[in-house]
DNA sequence: CTTGTTGTGAACATTGAGAGAACAATTAAG
DNA sequence: CTTAATTGTTCTCTCAATGTTCACAACAAG
């Protein structure tokens, strides 16, 4: 997943917050990468992010912070239940690894109800949702209410939570978040045909609709389900 | 599923992550795989890539990440992602020492695929899955993958995860786990009727089953589920 | 025979990395 | 408010490392 230089990088970085609390400077950290200049840093630092390994305020000074550490990007074997102490040895496998363990649950925000009328972006930042890692992929997430029942013979509900991978692009096929002419995000299956965009409910009360691809946005594709009985 | 070669060329990927947490280049791929043609590897990577077990980002130097391992006994690929979470003081984070989230997560065991023909006790201690305590209500719960379409219309696929909650009692509607003469465990809802027990599957296709009261043993109760899409 | 996997080689395209400088944003100080 | 110091961002060059694609061939299985 990474190369020489972006692992050397982020384990700086990551001694450094470990043994400081302080992010280092992009100055600091060409420093110890021995470079002349920091766009070489600022190259690596993008690579990472990109990668998921750290996570950055842009234009903030001392903003980074570790998602991830190098070796556990695999597979790890099947944790048994906790509580004993030989799986210290399990643990030992994976480097010292502190600020922010964040391996089984991730939190994600909830941006509301989907199908509500309004542009996910409008309501970033409400709250936010815990979730087993092992539920998502790769990539940012961000979680969303299902609302009315379009969905339920793909088994999603009303009052399900949808975990959404963000994302501009999606295969025929997949079950997207779809805003609508700026105004109306959905969830829906998504085709495509005769260079129209057709949206599938996944209900035999609902019709397809058909679209124009500049009416159309993917702003997400469902990556998981998560659901409550009481 | 693999060929020898993808086979062989994944455990290389996975070795190299986990030793060194470096991707191994194309270059080093053809000479573990001793061949004398990055394209071969290529195509290999390809296919890989194609049946779920690797993710790469396209046209990037080193970015392979295993998600699968062929000999996988049948968890879920472990991996962290990035989180999003919202306060904006990463820098004045203060190093942790004890590595355990302490959160409010709890690890559930994992039982098996449900309707296996199998008592759920003979399966225990198979693995692990973390779940957010959020989505649980008090008590001790455990987890099924669930095999089989017979909820479908209740919105439970197969492949799901169920969460369910231990308990010998329930009420009338409600899903549970019920093991039918001490022999198969299904996951159904459950109505009284009669002094006779009726399970009831969410699927026209099948029909509801009725059982005397001493041939039915409630081992849980549906409190949650989980779903993955690819 | 047809199909799928594997092997080879080479041309080609893209990214990774380093340097240096100018510019923008943030913060603290006067 | 203005200024200066610190820090992050972006740009252009340059070269090396790496990934992509194609055509052609051998081989095995069905």
């Amino acid at each position: 997943m990474l190369t020489r230089k972006q692992h050397e990088l982020l384990r700086f970085i990551q001694a450094r917050l470990e043994e400081s609390g302080i992010s280092p400077s992009f100055e600091e950290m060409k420093e110890a990468l021995d470079l002349k200049s920091k766009s070489g840093v600022h190259r690596l630092i993008s690579a990472l992010e990109e990668r998921g390994f750290i996570r950055r305020l842009p234009n903030r000074a001392r903003a980074l912070e570790v998602l991830r550490q190098p070796d556990d990007a695999g597979i790890k074997p099947q944790r048994p239940v906790p509580a004993n102490s030989n799986d210290d040895s399990a643990r030992a496998r994976v480097p010292q690894l502190a600020p922010e363990p964040a391996n089984d649950v991730i939190e994600i925000p909830l941006h509301g109800r989907i199908a509500a009328g309004v542009p996910i972006e409008a309501l970033e930042g409400q709250s936010s949702l815990a979730v087993p890692a092992a539920l998502l992929g790769s990539g940012e997430h961000y979680a969303l209410e299902v609302s009315g029942d379009s969905m339920v013979d793909a088994g999603i509900l009303d009052g399900d939570f949808a975990l959404v991978k963000r994302t501009n692009t999606c295969r025929d096929g997949e079950i997207v978040v779809a805003l609508v002419r700026g105004e109306e995000a959905t969830l829906k299956y998504l085709r495509r045909e005769n260079g129209m965009v057709r949206l599938d409910p996944a209900n035999a009360a609902y019709e397809p609709q058909i679209y124009g691809p500049d009416e159309i946005e993917v702003q997400g594709k469902l990556a998981g389900l998560l659901r409550r009985y009481h």
